[in-house]
DNA sequence: TTAGATGCAAAGACTTTGCGCACTT
DNA sequence: AAGTGCGCAAAGTCTTTGCATCTAA
């Protein structure tokens, strides 16, 4: 079973529990990222953001999830080339990204528990438990190659 | 047992069988990768070509990777926000890379292989053949911060 | 009150592209 | 000889940083 994502009200007083201030920005942030499900780009984070309170800049965007990933509230990770996306920790657990469509879907972190074991084992490796991210082809990126061949 | 990498006789002949041509500059970036064992990123490459050759620039050794990409000879990946990183195809098959320590090491690719038949079969994902990058915690790392703690 | 947070704009890192000349074929 | 490929430099994308101002506590 997947861990449930904190709440708005439990991450502002994660917040609060350091000695960071509650700003109007920040509860923005958190609050598109409590609404969404699951990941975004910093871009979309930051349209979503303005959309609410045009005067937030990029910049603070990125400060925030900075701070954020800092309190273990907030991961991100880089699927291939473009821009890295970012989710609340626990709310998912893989990511495979299709190299053609470009297409990316989640996936419950349970898929990576025997290679965990493996890496673990033979190189002392441990995954990340947040965010696994793997790149290929997905089904229907190989079916229309198989039909265009 | 790994594939092992066409050497660069084979290389040039592939290119010189499109309709490319075999400039100092691709013969080099090629030799550059047959010699290297692992993955070099674009700088590194440029670094070593600029080495033999210091007129070649980075943009140079972007088209020409670019080129050998299409040619299925180089596979290129992102391993965290770092910058990408390059390598012969068939040489390698997987990344461990620590999110630490920003360590890297190859893997045999056979650590994929329930995997690859589990995305497979529960989302027809196809992982990629050439490359699987994967982030987490080094055994180094994991130690320090054992004892540190 | 006061130190952290923000907005704006500039800088940075990595990569791509435009253009005219050089070199491969 | 013909046209691809190259070097140089400028532009593009994504992200970070500097600084004066504002604001949460």
């Amino acid at each position: 079973m997947v861990e449930t994502s904190a709440s708005a009200d439990e991450i502002l007083s994660t917040i609060r529990g350091t000695n960071h201030r509650v700003t109007l920005a920040k509860r923005t942030v958190v609050e598109v990222l409590v609404n969404a499900n699951g990941h975004m780009t910093a871009e979309e984070i930051t349209s979503a953001v303005q959309s609410l309170r045009p005067e937030v800049s990029p910049s603070t965007i990125y400060r925030i999830l900075e701070e954020l990933e800092d309190l273990d509230v907030v991961v991100h990770s880089h699927l291939g080339q473009a821009a890295a996306v970012y989710h609340l920790t626990g709310s998912v657990h893989g990511h495979l990204t299709c190299e053609e469509c470009k297409s990316t879907v989640e996936i419950s972190g349970t898929h990576f528990d025997a290679l965990n074991r493996d890496l673990q084992k033979t190189y002392g490796f441990q995954l990340d438990r947040h965010h696994v991210a793997l790149s290929g082809t997905c089904a229907a990126c190989q079916q229309s190659r198989r039909t265009s061949a």
